[in-house]
DNA sequence: GGGTCAAATAAGTATATACATATTAGCCCA
DNA sequence: TGGGCTAATATGTATATACTTATTTGACCC
């Protein structure tokens, strides 16, 4: 009866899933349950915490673990580089730099990187030939002085560069005015999926809106 | 000089990235770091383990860990239920029941729960009185059988009775149409987020297309 | 009743140790 | 050269054990 973590944990999801733990209802405590299944608590703890991180327990130290009344799940989804992502789907990747000028940044682009001029960089990703998503990039000028977008989009020689900070995510949705419509080649007031990043180190860095051509949508699993 | 495993996560998480460990390197196995940091090897395991599920390290057996060369980072988002993520926004949470019938499902709903009828309902969710999103559902009429959605949202009655399935999510956007526009007090033609997910256990269970107010926003720490 | 403090509790973390397992490198031999 | 066996290696996991820490219970005192 000798069980692994993840057996133990697949134990534990079948008892919530069964309602054997009700929602609300106190679980055994991981002492308790290490007897009953035959292993040591170390493993049991490891179980129930990776049940815990995907937000299907609570635990609370001296207050043992329950089942959430109401569970906040959590989704995790992935963040590749775009021409990555592009390749991934069976598609040739392209590149096009439309704008690349120092300029006061947009209120978004303010409220992440501070005032004073930014490096506006501006460019189209293609999927075999057909527009993939714009990327409407802020940057914060001192981090890519003398850098050239013209080849290698911003997108990718962040990541080769300044790799693993910190970034907040945020979708949303807006209409395509005349030039999103041009650059994406969708018709004007179609409606567009858009992912805001905002990246930063020890300091700001930069501050990206990916706005894609319609029909696209981003996937996450659970 | 001791460090717990948070400590050896974060003294790894820096040397990344200021490039002591290169993108595409190897880094020193586990008994080395061990013994540099003046911990045991299961204190480095937890701690690069973690790096690892967060898509900052690659590791394999034998082959060692390494910095990858085009990281895929993993975000979290968090998936509370409608009612909740209203209320924690500071507003009263609203619902209003729009429709229930039994109808043939729309093209998604059937790739997702299979052919023959589907419940179908439809309804508002508020805040503070102002429309917040439109819940778009279909459901496996067996798993439903007899349950009333006047008063509690498919959402929540979800929730609490058939916990934890398996999910998928889907991020999109569409333009509001006249119905749209009317249920959600925007202008017709106005951009909106959707967020689609099917869920199943054992058996399908429900696909639902969340639509929300203009301006909503979705967001994702990392 | 209400406030303070100590004891009890359950999870969090660390240690030393051992064995399992995937993967690679190297060797032998046809 | 190439196929296949073996050994070496680094991570994955389990064990027993011990100490730490957050939180709550409850006793005590005013």
């Amino acid at each position: 009866m000798a069980m692994g973590w993840q057996e133990v944990r697949d134990e534990a999801l079948r008892r919530i899933r069964a309602r054997d733990w009700p929602p609300g209802a106190r679980i055994p405590d991981e002492a308790a349950l290490a007897g009953e299944l035959g292993c040591t608590r170390v493993t049991v703890n490891r179980a129930l915490r990776d049940l815990a991180e995907a937000g299907l327990l609570e635990r609370r130290r001296r207050g043992g673990t329950r089942v959430p009344l109401t569970p906040v799940r959590r989704a995790t989804l992935s963040i590749p580089i775009i021409r990555q992502d592009i390749a991934e789907r069976g598609q040739e990747p392209g590149y096009r730099l439309l704008i690349d000028r120092l300029e006061p940044g947009s209120a978004e682009a303010r409220a992440a990187l501070g005032d004073g001029p930014l490096r506006h960089v501006v460019a189209l990703h293609t999927a075999g030939g057909a527009p993939y998503c714009l990327e409407d990039r802020w940057l914060s000028p001192a981090v890519v002085e003398g850098v050239d977008f013209a080849e290698v989009s911003a997108n990718e020689w962040l990541v080769s560069h300044v790799t693993y900070a910190e970034a907040r995510l945020s979708f949303g949705a807006m209409t395509a005015d005349a030039a999103l419509a041009e650059a994406l080649g969708c018709p004007p007031g179609a409606a567009l999926l858009l992912l805001d990043r905002s990246t930063r180190a020890e300091t700001p860095i930069t501050w990206v809106r990916l706005i894609y051509a319609p029909g696209h949508r981003v996937d996450a699993g659970l």
